[in-house]
RNA sequence: GGUCCCGUAGCUCAACGGAUAGAGCAUCAGAUUUCUAAUCUGAGGGCUGCAGGUUCGAUUCCUGCCGGGAUCACCA
C-alpha cells in the first residue's frame, strides 16, 4: 500500500506542479488517533517544489488522489497535514489476504539469504550466570530470532570463556580446601558450586595479605606477592603445559559449569548452533599479528611487544601481543574472527551482543581488521547494551549484590504461581500443565520486562516492577492471547459449521484499528531487524494487545448480531492472536491458551 | 583529563526531524445478570537537564555547559 501511495503522490506532484520528487522525500506516517484518516502525507516539504502554502499544496494532492486514486477515499487537511483515508476495500482485501498466511511478514530463509551470525551468551566458567547475563542471552536470542524471520540464514554461536587465571582460582580452591566436593555429593548446582569455590578463592586471599592494605593499588601490588597468587599462576602455566592433573581438574569441573549452565538456558528458552570455547582459540590470532607486522600496519617496540596506531581514526595505539610473545584478549578475537569468516564462507555479519563497557575493544577490533583490508570488516557489528542496575545501584560481586539468573527465575516462578492459584486460574489443569504454566507467565514476565527497553540504553531492573502482571508486561499479552482462544472456543461451531464463506461487514471503527496494527506487522518486523532491535516488536505487540482488549468490551464476537458478523470477527481475533503469537515468538515468549 | 553512551510525568519506559510529547505503574473516580475483570473507561500529573544554533517545524540534528555511567591495562 505504502509503495502504490508514495509512488500515486509522485505523480500527484509531477502533475500538479511541474515538479519531480524522490520517494524518500514522500513523508508518510500514521494518522495520529485525534483526526480523521489512515495515514498523512506531510506536506511541508513539498511547498517548495509547489510555490504554494501547506495548505494548498496539501488540499490539491488530495484532490488528486481522491479523483485518480483506488486507495484514496476521502481526504482532509490540517495546516501542513494531509490527512488520507484508505477505502475499505483495502482493508477488506487485505484481511482476505493475510488470513490464510501461515506466517504473515516472516520471509523465510532461502539458501541464498545472507548469512549472519550472532554470538551471545559468552558466560565465564568459574561463576553463575547472573541478571546481566539475563540480558545478554534474551537480547542474543531475540535479535537472531528477528533476524531469521526477516529472511537471514542465521548462526548462532556461544564464546565460552572456559580458561585464563579467573578458572584457575577456583580449581586451586577447590583442590586445596574442597575435600572432593561435587554437584552430586553436595547437592549444589555445579556451576554454583564452582562460583563458591571462586568465592573461598578470593577469601582465602583477603585473609593471607591481611590487614588489607588501605590502598587499592597497595592492595593489587600485595595480592600479586601473595603465595596464593603464585601457586595460581603456577596451576595456568601448568595448564597451558598440558599437565595432565591440571587438565584433568580443569575437565572436570567445567563439566560442572556446563551441566548447570544448560540448565539455565534450558528455563531461559535459549540455544545455539554452535560453541566456540577459548581454551580451543586462545592462541589463534599470532598469524594475524604477523600479517599485520609484515604489511607494516602494525610494529614492535625494542621490548618485544606488538602494536597498532589507531590515532588516525581517532582511537589510540594498542597493544596486540605481549613483549613475551604470548597474546592477549585482542589477540584472541582477532583471531576467532578471522575463524568465523573461514568457518562459514558465506558469512557477512557478525554481531557480537557484549555490554556497552566493552564498545573502546570492538571498535579497535573493527578497525584493525579494516586496516588489514578484509572486506568483512564492515560486517562486524557491536550490538552494545547497558548494564543493568539494581534500585539499590550498581550490580557487585565484591558485595553481594548481585541477582543471580537461577534465583530470579525461581522467584518468578513462585509469583506466577500464587498469582495464578490466587486467581483460581489453575482448575482443571494437571500439575504438570500448572507447572508449565507457571514457568510461561514467569519467562513471559521477566523477558518482555528486559526486552521492551531500548538494548542500548542502561535499565533498571526492579524486581517488584518485573513480576508485575498488569499493564504494559509481557503476561498482559499472553493473557489476551489465552482470552482469544477462550473466544474462538467459543465461537468453533460457527467457525467449523461456516457455510457462506466470508462477508465483510462495514468495518466499525475498533475493526479497522486492529486491522490497521496488524497491516504494519510486516514493516515492524523489518523495522526491528534493521535496528536490531527486540524493543521495537514489544512495544508493537503491546499496542495490537491494547487494541484488541478494547476491541474485545466494546463487541461481541462470537455471539454477534449475525452469524456472517461472528464468523468474521472469530477470524479476526484468530488472526490476531497468531500476529500476538509470531510478535512474541520473535522475543523468545511462549503465548498460553489459557490462564 | 581525552573519547563514547545516557538525561522525557512521582517511578519505569515510548515517540523514521512533524500535529496539543504518548503508555504502564502509582493516585483518584467509574464499569462485570452478556465471549476470561491478569480486563476496560475516565481524571489529575511535563519549560523533554540548562543555554544557544540550524530548520517552515527540534525530545530527535549541531555547539557549549550541568548531572549520571562506561572506557582510556603487556586484565578479560
Amino acid at each position: 500500500m505504502k509503495e502504490q501511495l508514495l509512488q500515486e503522490i509522485r505523480h500527484a506532484v509531477q502533475e500538479l506542479f511541474s515538479a519531480q520528487v524522490t520517494e524518500k522525500d514522500i513523508i508518510l506516517q500514521p494518522t495520529n488517533k485525534e483526526y480523521t484518516g489512515d495515514t498523512t502525507l506531510v506536506t511541508f516539504s513539498l511547498t517548495k517544489l509547489s510555490k504554494k502554502k501547506p495548505e494548498e499544496t496539501g488540499t490539491l494532492i488530495g484532490e488528486y488522489l481522491k479523483k485518480n486514486s483506488k486507495l484514496v477515499s476521502s481526504f482532509e487537511v490540517v495546516k501542513g497535514f494531509l490527512n488520507l483515508t484508505i477505502t475499505d476495500s483495502y482493508w477488506k482485501n487485505f484481511i482476505i489476504e493475510t488470513l490464510p498466511k501461515e506466517n504473515f511478514g516472516f520471509t523465510p530463509p532461502t539458501e541464498k539469504s545472507p548469512q549472519v551470525m550472532v554470538e551471545y551468551s559468552s558466560p565465564n566458567t568459574n561463576k553463575p550466570l547472573h541478571l546481566g547475563h539475563i540480558r545478554n542471552n534474551l537480547l542474543g536470542y531475540s535479535v537472531a530470532e528477528i533476524l531469521k524471520a526477516t529472511g537471514n540464514r542465521v548462526v548462532k554461536v556461544n564464546m565460552v570463556n572456559d580458561r585464563g587465571i579467573h578458572i584457575c582460582k577456583s580449581m586451586l580452591a577447590w583442590a586445596k580446601w574442597g575435600n572432593g566436593e561435587t554437584p552430586q555429593s553436595s547437592g549444589i548446582k555445579g556451576d554454583h558450586l564452582i562460583g563458591k569455590y571462586y568465592v573461598l578463592f578470593d577469601k582465602k586471599l583477603k585473609e593471607e595479605i591481611n590487614p588489607v592494605p588501605s590502598t587499592e593499588e597497595n592492595t593489587e601490588e600485595a595480592e600479586k606477592n601473595s603465595a596464593l597468587m603464585k601457586e595460581v599462576q603456577q596451576m595456568l602455566r601448568n595448564w597451558e603445559a598440558g599437565d595432565k592433573e591440571t587438565i584433568a581438574l580443569w575437565k572436570m569441573m567445567n563439566s560442572w559449569a556446563y551441566e548447570g549452565f544448560d540448565v539455565t538456558y534450558k528455563n531461559l528458552g535459549i540455544d545455539f548452533d554452535k560453541i566456540y570455547y577459548e581454551s580451543e582459540t586462545y592462541l589463534l590470532g599470532k598469524k594475524i599479528v604477523e600479517e599485520g607486522l609484515s604489511k607494516k600496519i602494525f610494529y614492535k617496540k625494542e621490548d618485544g611487544s606488538v602494536w597498532v596506531n589507531l590515532t588516525d581514526v581517532g582511537l589510540d595505539e594498542k597493544v596486540l601481543l605481549r613483549s613475551d610473545g604470548t597474546s592477549i584478549y585482542i589477540t584472541q578475537d582477532l583471531g576467532t574472527a578471522q575463524l568465523r569468516f573461514d568457518d562459514y564462507r558465506e558469512l557477512e555479519q557478525l554481531i557480537y551482543v557484549v555490554g556497552n563497557e566493552q564498545d573502546y575493544h570492538f571498535k579497535v577490533l573493527k578497525e584493525i581488521f579494516k586496516k588489514l583490508e578484509r572486506p568483512w570488516a564492515y560486517g562486524l557489528f557491536h550490538l552494545s547494551y547497558g548494564m543493568v542496575d539494581l534500585p539499590s545501584g550498581k550490580m557487585k560481586s565484591r558485595e553481594g549484590t548481585v541477582v543471580d539468573a537461577d534465583d530470579l527465575i525461581h522467584e518468578m516462578n513462585e509469583t506466577a504461581k500464587t498469582t495464578t492459584e490466587q486467581l483460581g486460574k489453575v482448575e482443571g489443569l494437571s500439575k504438570e500443565e500448572a507447572e508449565k504454566l507457571y514457568h510461561t507467565l514467569a519467562m513471559g514476565a521477566l523477558k518482555y520486562f528486559i526486552l521492551k527497553v531500548d538494548p542500548k540504553k542502561r535499565m533498571l531492573f526492579n524486581p517488584a516492577d518485573s513480576i508485575d502482571f498488569n499493564g504494559n508486561t509481557g503476561p498482559f499479552i499472553q493473557y489476551t492471547h489465552a482470552r482469544i482462544y477462550s473466544v474462538l472456543e467459543k465461537g468453533k461451531k460457527i467457525l467449523s459449521e461456516n457455510k457462506t464463506g466470508l462477508e465483510i461487514p462495514e468495518l466499525n471503527a475498533e475493526e479497522k484499528e486492529i486491522i490497521k496494527i496488524i497491516h504494519r506487522f510486516p514493516e515492524t518486523l523489518q523495522e526491528a531487524g534493521r535496528e536490531f532491535s527486540p524493543a521495537a516488536i514489544a512495544n508493537y505487540v503491546y499496542e495490537l494487545a491494547k487494541a484488541f482488549n478494547h476491541f474485545y468490551h466494546l463487541h461481541t464476537i462470537a455471539d454477534a448480531e449475525n452469524i456472517p458478523l461472528s464468523f468474521f470477527r472469530l477470524k479476526l481475533s484468530g488472526l490476531t492472536a497468531q500476529i500476538i503469537r509470531q510478535s512474541m515468538a520473535v522475543l523468545g515468549i511462549e503465548v498460553p491458551v489459557r490462564m
